[in-house]
DNA sequence: AAGTTATGCAGTAAAATTACTGCATGTCAA
DNA sequence: TTGACATGCAGTAATTTTACTGCATAACTT
């Protein structure tokens, strides 16, 4: 994985927003873009816009750490562990 | 760990330079601000003014990832890798 | 004591991030 | 086909981050 990469990766995980939507992927499994704004409404999370939740999913898209797929008028999203796997080990490899 | 410290864990290695410093640290052992300059100069680093290194060393010291001790009028930064431990075990346990 | 060295503190400017509103577009369903 | 639904796109404002400059302070050195 190139740094750019890698920097991709931690940024995305620098917002608190953002490391609650991926647990809650990782859990669900694929979701909507309505799904996720739900989710992020209730069970504690501030509310926030639906483009604000989009702006968020970008930069995990970014990172590669969600993916996208079409249905129709609905957009599935899906956690890739990839990423955060070689962030991790990366991390280990250096410090650890 | 409660969740604003995993915050800043995130938040201080979402930077390149961070983490650069980090592992220099962590390869050198004890170095002053100086020494972490210089450095930042060198070895590819863009050469960044030293009280931009130190806005970089507070978040990392905000976050536990580096800790000070002042031996007369040098200050004397070491890592502590508990905080990142900790980091990724959290990670590892809500996503892996 | 005076000069040099290592660092701190305050203020500022540019850039990135975060969050918003308003409007547009494509898709499904009645 | 028309209306509701799911999402996109553009523009903006507030906040945070990043990096800077200038000056101040405290500690070694000679």
């Amino acid at each position: 994985m190139d740094e750019d990469r890698i920097d991709f990766v931690f940024k995305a995980l620098a917002h608190p927003e953002r490391r609650r939507i991926l647990a809650f992927l990782h859990r669900q499994g694929e979701q909507s873009l309505f799904e996720i704004c739900a989710f992020s409404h209730a069970d504690g999370g501030q509310p926030l816009a639906r483009q604000t939740v989009t702006q968020h999913l970008d930069m995990l898209e970014r990172a590669g750490l969600i993916e996208i797929s079409w249905k129709g008028r609905t957009k599935a999203h899906s956690v890739n562990l990839g990423p955060l796997r070689e962030a991790i080990a990366r991390a280990v490899g250096t410090y650890l």
